[in-house]
DNA sequence: GTCTATATGCGGATAGAC
DNA sequence: GTCTATCCGCATATAGAC
């Protein structure tokens, strides 16, 4: 799937200059925000000048444009291709995964948490992306709720709309202050804590 | 108390034109984040030259400064002289008020989550701004939680740090989800539930 | 495909007159 | 306290040679 999308773009898959300035790019708009990122740093760090940076990319707003397709991509990859579409109560604890791999890959937890707040400003390349993900990500949560419920495995009364976008808000909540403190917060018990609660008042109750 | 501040600072309380600049600012900073704010735009709409603007704060990171500290500052007016240091349980109550006020506010709300996520970047003005004011909030709720508890209206096992960390980081989420689509996201309706099923399972059974 | 050179603009901050 | 004028640096983007 990835490959179909590269092959429409006319670029082979392997084209290693453009895979390093992407992997380089992702580092600098994590730790600088879209705004605070030079192309001429990100060129002298790909070992190209930047007017050689802007033939592959040919703006700033273009390589954040790629940057964010292939992190939803590898992100794809990673957890639709693993898991399967991992239905019904599986997808719980496959977002514990997904927090416990988060705490462990703190630059790609940054990169997120700073380009999303970053689109809540006026006129903000990556507004549309960051608008899209969100309802994409509460589309799939409500719908494996949704399985889960019509499984018996899940209160068949859940408001699956309102539990998806709270697990989304706990574990984005918990993404900034862990970046800011990392110390004074433990990530995945934190969020492995919520679900545990969760499933103790949303479980369907057989044996009751 | 923010008199007292004010006097340190050598400016009377009722400085018109040094308002007028910090609101605005506040305006600009959470329209633009800080890095994508510009001066003299700021001054433009105060009716001074960017100089002119520079006279009362000598740099921008210092405008950014007095914001912030405004902001704070009001803030503690608003939930701390309003409720009193309000206590146990009726701190829950009180966030969920706090949360429909800021469903009224979008433009404040705007600003916290802007550059709370923008301080996570590299040498970020706000950043300790931002880890301190987390780290307060989280001791604030959390000592609200044990006093309930003490007070027999939670469970005596609760883990007030986590919950409380849970509590904000649901409060952040939710923030940068309704920001980017307010049509899909109610925001104190989902805030409102957190809480109710929270009391729910925290509630001590003096009736069980 | 990559370079050097450069156009062009905006940013924050300073000097010094009024 | 506010202004005009200006410095200086960095930004993105383009032109054109190789």
């Amino acid at each position: 799937m990835g490959t179909s999308t590269e092959r429409r773009r006319g670029y082979a898959a392997g084209d290693a200059r453009r895979e390093r300035i992407l992997h380089i790019a992702t580092q600098e708009f994590a730790e600088h925000g879209y705004r605070g990122t030079s192309l001429a740093r990100v060129a002298e760090r790909a070992g190209l000048s930047q007017p050689g940076l802007l033939h592959h990319f040919r703006t700033k707003e273009q390589l954040l444009v790629a940057v964010l397709e292939l992190r939803d991509r590898r992100d794809m990859e990673r957890y639709f291709d693993g898991d399967g579409a991992s239905g019904g109560l599986d997808l719980l604890a496959a977002l514990v995964r997904v927090v416990e791999h988060n705490s462990r890959t703190p630059e790609l937890v940054r990169l997120f948490v700073v380009l999303t707040s970053e689109a809540v400003t006026a006129d903000h390349p990556a507004r549309d992306w960051a608008r899209a993900r969100y309802a994409r990500l509460r589309t799939w949560v409500a719908h494996a709720l949704r399985r889960a419920a019509a499984a018996g495995d899940l209160r068949p009364d859940l408001d699956a709309d309102a539990t998806a976008a709270r697990i989304i808000a706990i574990m984005d909540g918990l993404q900034t202050q862990w970046l800011l403190d990392p110390a004074a917060i433990d990530m995945p018990a934190l969020f492995r804590a919520h679900i545990d609660d969760l499933l103790a008042s949303l479980r369907a109750h057989h044996e009751a």
